[in-house]
RNA sequence: GCGCGAGUGGCGGAAUGGCAGACGCGCUAGCUUGAGGUGCUAGUGUCCUACUAAUGGACGUGGGGGUUCAAGUCCCCCCUCGCGCACCA
């Protein structure tokens, strides 16, 4: 039979949800007005009102396009924006696109295209996808990495990191010129302490290149040889693998750019703590900071100093060996000629002579993989060099090992060992008996069976003039004493290394560098900008076997000879120079595009400063400014989020932005995951085809079992959102991705269940209009008291989860709201328009279609959001839940001003409560204001 | 091992220390329909008592203890799962 020709389903919803959105694009209804500028407008409704920046993480649109787990954080968002400007805020919600990398140039090889037409086609689909869900992006904001006038920018931004050093007396990123003029006056000394004028022309670029904040280096980096390009520490997983792809990581030695990221480590670790970021996220990052302090110390060895770091310098009595890390500079000179005399057999390994064993131990160490090395980890390994260093405060002479459980790129690759403070000195003083001193003791003895780790209230011993100081002050008085005797200083180390910048592949922004006769680097001038990519028949990396680590990275960009060597005037008349061959990282646009959003058209700056600091400057006093939510996967929790914090506070120093941070507010939405089936062969068969039947799966007749996982082709569970908008439209899609659970929550996908929200909008849809008909059934009496009631109660909810992204609750008592409205004879205007400006921000088509047909002329988007009216907040009764001894007995109704001994004596006279006191005496009546009676009776 | 987070019906999930399970899915019954589906109405934590009735009773938020008139919520101990870090000196 057919349905109702004017009932709320599919059909409907897709006739009139491409409908709005055409409108929506026509009339620009989501334009921000900036307060300058192109896109300034004086007369816009929220010209001058109080600002909202609210953005999710671009997608990197991929081939495959969008499956419903995606765009549930940019539902949020939108949902969020929408009620905002609802609200009267000018809020800003754009969105872009993260279009340069390594999957499409790895898929363009792959078809023998071309990255650029493939990325237009895939931020084509994208753009579609997003347009049919009905999100309301300011489209004029739009852009992505790949324009050139976007990355004309993020070229820009390289510049200014070039062309800048890190002041530490000020604590900030200085102009390059700052460091050149105090070179010149003297009043700061070049590395190896000559006079700036003695300082051949190349010698000065290289002592200034050195304090560069993108400096080039030659340094150990990961090089992946499967996808033929270095990686930054942030790209590699703790397996040594490459996050993309999962090729095998090396090491090696290579002349890479780096950026002084470093510099910032402590303004990383402690800006965290005014961002509204949750616990976990400031964890994340706290971690790969990685901050201890502690001090450096200095022990004499015949082959020199060596210098440890430690955080328990107030052990320093307790030192009874030494491990240098088997990669350490003074490992060869410190291996002895032969074995001293009285040598234990399990120091030496078995080998005849120290240098053999160093050399066995060495080779043995390098051919683990990490994996291998951490699985190995609660056996310690090692050998003796055969050498001895002094400890510096007692003159003692202690062992030189190495072992792998001390790390090269750590501190200084070397350690001093307590093995009665330090779990690892402990494991490997007992592997190799070597002796256990005790130099902090606790409140019962030590029994000797593991160290003894208390770094607070342990009491020094057995260390001279340390007795007695507890920890903390032992450190302190340590390192005054290093000071004193010119053995070592306080210190703090980090783990966070450099930012590895440059990468051997095609598609990223080329560096505005080029490079002159003496090889060193020369900035091209802000209007070379941008250095866009030469077209290429032939840009494929040269890649190799994944395991082979002996090899190197080559450019494509090199086989561009047009294009790398070139006539530049750079100042001193044309001369030939060569371009950097490497591009940027995929990191390098996601790193700053938050402020492009402010003012995209700019031609003069990156943002005019007034656009910039309006939508992200800091909000009063000690605000640490920035976007004022950002949602997105916490797959960012470090690469994205500590680059993009980087470059702002460059930024922020070099006065081009007004705030120190980027993101004020961030929050992780979860993830949607799906169910997928197995055959018996245990083979993945399409989801959408298996059929259910008292909890056992069919797929064809067969039988198959369900698991849990990932939305993805392999699973052979994909949904997309425009099989969803063909089934039940968009507005539906939108409720239901908002009522799973909490935004922050990973959920089941269950495509049976999204009925539900279907039928919430189609009942909506009927309380206004008629389904035979399509005439609005609304009336214009006056609601009721029970329905102003229901109504300003909903208002009130609706309001305060909208404010805190609780769409699912909010969404919840909509439901209440509309079912209760279904049950009245006709719908009174008022309860009725308020319902839909409330559905509005989570199903904006259908709010649209029905306010215009309520008769108004103006977009919902700008209606006024409901607010609450107090005075059907309260009731006149009350319904007091009276419990006995903690037991729920009764229910009594009392006027809602019933003085509390009224209520007392309602309470103690209803029937089944009077039943459950017989016999007893009352102790103790509490009666909770509008809440509950609790009775004490024994 | 360390750190963070979470355990509530068949399922997704609600609950400023104050009526546990809002809302939705599913399920059951009825109405609509030629049937199916859609739509609508009612019911639905488990168990007990029974001629009948519910405005009756017992139990119930991973487990064990505690604080309180009152605990999913606060405190202590334990278990399970997820995530992050992992020889970082």
């Amino acid at each position: 039979m057919s349905e109702p020709a004017h009932r709320y389903d599919a059909r409907l919803a897709n006739e009139i949800e491409p409908r709005w959105q055409e409108r929506w694009e026509a009339e620009q209804t989501f334009r921000a007005p900036n307060p300058v500028g192109e896109l300034a407008e004086p007369g816009h409704p929220r010209a001058g009102a109080p600002k909202k920046f609210v953005m999710d993480m671009f997608p990197y649109p991929s081939g495959a396009g969008l499956h419903v787990g995606h765009p549930l954080g940019f539902v949020a968002t939108d949902a969020y924006s929408r009620f905002l400007r609802m609200d009267g805020f000018n809020v800003l919600h754009p969105m872009g696109f993260d279009a340069f990398g390594l999957p499409t140039e790895q898929y363009a090889i792959a078809t023998g295209r071309q990255p650029a037409e493939i990325t237009a086609e895939n931020v084509e689909r994208y753009r579609d996808q997003l347009k049919r869900l009905g999100m309301g992006y300011d489209k004029r904001r739009e852009f992505a990495t790949t324009d050139p006038e976007f990355f004309k920018w993020t070229q820009w931004i390289f510049l200014q990191v070039f062309n800048s050093y890190y002041d530490s007396e000020v604590d900030a990123a200085r102009p390059i010129e700052e460091l050149i003029a105090k070179f010149e006056s003297g009043e700061r000394t070049t590395g190896d302490g000559r006079a700036w004028a003695e300082l051949s022309p190349i010698e000065r670029r290289r002592a200034v290149d050195d304090h560069r904040l993108a400096y080039v280096t030659e340094a150990p980096v990961n090089w992946c040889p499967g996808l033929g390009t270095v990686l930054s520490n942030e790209e590699v997983t703790s397996e040594g693998r490459s996050e993309r792809g999962n090729f095998p990581v090396y090491t090696r030695t290579l002349k890479q750019w780096m950026m002084r990221i470093t510099a910032y480590a402590d303004r990383l670790l402690s800006d965290l703590d005014g961002l509204d970021w949750t616990e976990s996220l400031k964890s994340m990052q706290r971690n790969w900071i990685g901050k201890s302090t502690g001090a450096y110390a200095d022990f004499a060895t015949y082959a020199g100093d060596v210098r440890v770091f430690t955080t328990r310098p107030d052990t320093l009595f307790g030192a009874t060996y030494m491990v240098l890390a088997p990669e350490h500079a003074l490992v060869d000179p410190l291996t002895a000629e032969s074995w001293p005399a009285g040598v234990p057999e399990s120091w030496t390994g078995g080998h005849a002579s120290p240098a053999a064993a160093v050399a066995a131990y060495r080779a043995e160490a390098a051919a683990k993989t990490d994996v291998e090395r951490q699985a190995d980890a609660k056996v310690k390994t090692g050998v003796f060099t055969g050498g001895y260093a002094t400890n510096p405060v007692n003159g003692e002479n202690v062992p030189v090992f190495i072992a792998d459980y001390v790390l090269a790129g750590y501190g200084t690759g070397a350690i001093m060992a307590v093995p009665a403070h330090d779990e690892r000195d402990f494991a490997f003083a007992t592997a190799f008996d070597i002796p256990i001193r005790q130099v902090v003791a606790g409140a019962e003895k030590w029994d000797g069976e593991a160290a003894y780790t208390d770094n607070i209230n342990g009491v020094v011993v057995n260390s001279g003039f340390l007795d007695g100081l507890k920890v903390p002050e032992a450190k302190q008085r340590i390192a005054a004493w290093l000071v004193e005797h010119g053995r070592g200083e306080a210190a703090t180390t980090f783990r966070l290394r450099d930012w590895l910048f440059s990468r051997q592949r095609y598609w990223g922004e080329p560096f505005p560098i080029v490079y002159d006769e003496t090889g060193l680097p020369v900035a091209l001038p802000a209007d070379h900008l941008p250095v866009e990519l030469p077209q290429m028949d032939d840009f494929s990396p040269k890649t190799y076997e994944a395991e082979d680590a002996d090899t190197a990275p080559e450019p494509p960009l090199g086989r561009a000879k047009e294009w790398v060597e070139v006539e530049l005037d750079l100042g001193d008349g044309p001369k030939m120079y060569t371009r950097e061959l490497n591009t940027m990282p995929n990191w390098a646009g996601s790193s700053w595009y938050e402020l492009r959003y402010t003012d995209p058209t700019s031609t003069a700056a990156l943002a005019d400063p007034a656009n910039e600091a309006y939508w992200m400057g800091p909000q009063g006093e000690g605000d640490v400014g920035g976007v004022d939510l950002y949602i997105g996967g916490v797959e960012h929790a470090v690469l994205h989020l500590l680059y993009a914090r980087f470059w702002q506070k460059v930024l922020f120093d070099l006065g081009h932005v007004s705030s120190r941070e980027p993101f004020r507010r961030l929050f992780n939405q979860g993830y949607i995951s799906a169910y997928a089936y197995t055959d018996s062969r245990g083979v993945y068969v399409p989801a959408e085809e298996v059929t259910e039947e008292d909890g056992v799966f069919y797929y064809e007749g067969e039988k198959v079992d369900r698991e849990y996982g990932k939305i993805g082709k392999s699973l052979k569970n994909v949904v997309t959102p425009d099989g969803v908008c063909d089934e039940y439209g968009a507005d539906t899609f939108r409720v239901y991705e908002m009522s799973m659970g909490p935004l922050a929550d990973s959920k089941p996908w269950d495509t049976r269940a999204i009925v539900g929200s279907q039928r919430f909008l189609q009942r909506l849809w009927r309380n206004v209009i008629d389904e035979e008909t399509g005439e609005v059934t609304i009336s214009e009496d006056a609601p009721g008291q029970a329905t102003l009631r229901e109504l300003h109660q909903a208002i009130a909810g609706v309001r305060e989860d909208y404010e805190h992204l609780r769409m699912n609750t909010a969404i919840a008592k909509l439901i209440t709201l509309n079912n209760h409205l279904t049950g009245l004879d006709s719908v009174p205007r008022e309860a009725a328009e308020a319902a839909v400006r409330m559905v509005a921000p989570v199903a904006p088509h259908i709010a649209e279609e029905l306010w215009e047909r309520m008769g108004h002329t103006e977009s919902v988007a700008y209606a006024d959001f409901p607010r609450a009216d107090e005075r059907y907040l309260v009731a006149d009764t009350v319904t007091y839940p009276v419990q006995v001894n903690g037991k729920l007995r009764g229910r009594i109704e009392v006027a809602a001003d019933a003085a509390q001994d009224v209520v007392r004596e309602a309470a103690l006279a209803e029937e089944n409560v009077a039943v459950n006191l017989e016999g007893k005496d009352v102790k103790k009546v509490i009666v909770v204001p509008g809440k509950m009676v609790s009775i004490v009776a024994k």
